[in-house]
DNA sequence: ACATGTTGATGCCGTTTCGGCAACAGCTAT
DNA sequence: ATAGCTGTTGCCGAAACGGCATCAACATGT
């Protein structure tokens, strides 16, 4: 299904790979035709598209409005070929999503596997990434359904969902804090800690409790991986910090005790959003599983208020 | 700017026109270019576009997945090319309203004129029809911005602002009614009455009422037209219905009361709805005219409430 | 029933567009 | 300076496109 004049596809292609040889690497093409069509697209335009530099090409502003309306084309496409498909029976297509790494201990597993029993011929691309660059993913065109942390998001995003999950201390079982149902940040503070680095949004959420405590913090251990702070703490090295949702299979091993963290009275939150592009309809295929997805987030969001109810 | 294939934009004039020979015409080319085109659109996709009768083409179910396509890039194609437009500077285009008639009395040339006194270069397209035709005009891509009465609306528009008006009766100042502050219906039907076709939204909010009265009304002329209905009661032909939308002028001039209806304490809602298509993002120009007429009906929904405070 | 005016489709042919090859100039890093 | 990359350009064959005339099928008017 060639729809679309060249032009457009090729523009697409230089936009992603940064270079008109590239491109034409990847389209199976000559760099000739593509860069012909590059300057037959600026004239029409009447402003040119890309800035030439001797390493590669970058969008000019115009340059970014054309790819906006290119992605708008490019993906709408996408979404009529799945209709055109499905009207047959075939139900396939390929979901891209783009995560932070919360979600990939329990949550997008369970997800995926279970949709995938429903639907064999759907596949999934899954990249995990910290949550400015999901958003930034997603905006490129380069993921359908981004999750991250609720952060200001921008304008070309929408928020489909959010969902807040407490935030919490995550310690060994045989932890000394293991037996108390909450915890307090000066309580923790009182053993070695597993902090996060401050490319992990848990270090923006801890900092600025952390500063208001005039204690001296024990000596502590830094990380920027999930999975490693949890497996540190399930190994008896220090009292880590996250929400429910990345302990799920430790948590029921009864390795690991997750203790909501207690400020002052009342719980520190954790905002999840997912997102998708706005300036777009998405595919019947994607558009299920976003409502799963969603609704599972939910389902847990609402397992986890009901096992701790709010203290304030 | 010829961006996008010759396909794409065949097929849009052939399914406007409903013939391929129209849409040559329109396009200035041969028909067989034009035929040619669409066959091959039809071989690309795997399946037939269209149903060929003698008198014309009208689209298949794979047809209107593609036309929804189409629509959407060329609509998108547009607003690209006012961003970049707007870039150096110029603002202008073309932004085409589907209303139905109350808003023609005051609310849309008021809207209409203010603007152009600020934007010179934004033309107006106004198409006045009952408001399933409205909804349906945007769904083609026909308008721009729709206005209509709230009724359930198809998936593929949004509605961008629901905003409720009171139904009133309308009567000539020295009507024996018009010195009171608001009126029942059986206190209308005591005098002659003008009354909507059922083709008029406001037949579908009062016939309701009415059927449950008991009382056998007065001798009563029936019209289709708001104007024609507004100017009867002007001259004392009887007791009109409708919002207070469509009597601006001659409410200023005295000559027409408003009394909003009272059904048993409580108000007779005519919900308008402002929409637009949901899959689409509006030229910078259209979605400052938008927002301009949200805010004015908002204004004028805010002015009624506090000039006829709620009875129940 | 017949003629006439539509409709969309097709064969033929000139024009335009597109793409591949090779060579070029400009820049960078070694 | 050399080697390797970038994007661009001239040349030429291939593919796509559009116009003209023509066709069969159907609707309409007499």
């Amino acid at each position: 299904m060639r729809f679309h004049s060249p032009a457009i596809q090729y523009f697409h292609a230089v936009r992603r790979t940064g270079s008109i040889r590239a491109a034409a690497r990847v389209l199976n093409v000559a760099s000739s035709a593509v860069s012909r069509q590059i300057i037959k697209l600026e004239q029409e335009v009447g402003s040119p598209l890309f800035e030439r530099s001797a390493r590669g090409l970058t969008l000019t502003t115009v340059g970014e409005m054309l790819a906006r309306h290119v992605m708008n084309v490019l993906q709408d496409l996408d979404r009529f070929r799945s209709d055109v498909a499905s009207l047959s029976g075939a139900w396939h297509g390929t979901v891209s999503i783009a995560c932070i790494e919360s979600l990939t201990e329990s949550v997008l597993p369970d997800l995926i596997a279970s949709h995938r029993g429903r639907a064999r011929r759907v596949s999934f691309t899954t990249e995990v990434k910290g949550s400015s660059d999901v958003l930034e993913a997603l905006s490129r065109g380069e993921a359908d359904i981004g999750i991250a942390m609720a952060l200001r998001h921008p304008p070309d995003l929408r928020q489909v969902a959010l969902k807040r999950f407490r935030l919490g201390a995550v310690v060994a079982h045989d932890h000394p804090l293991a037996r108390r149902k909450t915890v307090t940040l000066p309580q923790c503070l009182a053993f070695p800690v597993i902090h996060a680095l401050p490319e992990l949004s848990i270090y923006h959420l801890l900092q600025p409790l952390i500063a208001q405590l005039s204690e001296t913090p024990e000596p502590a251990i830094q990380a920027n991986s999930i999975d490693l702070m949890r497996e540190l703490a399930a190994r008896g090295v220090g009292v880590a910090f996250q929400t429910q949702l990345g302990i799920g299979r430790l948590s029921r091993d009864s390795r690991l005790v997750f203790l909501p963290l207690d400020n002052a009275g009342s719980p520190v939150w954790s905002d999840l959003g997912i997102y998708v592009r706005a300036e777009r309809t998405l595919p019947a295929y994607t558009e299920s599983f976003l409502q799963e997805l969603v609704r599972e987030l939910g389902e847990r969001e609402r397992r986890e208020s009901a096992a701790y109810p709010q203290v304030a």
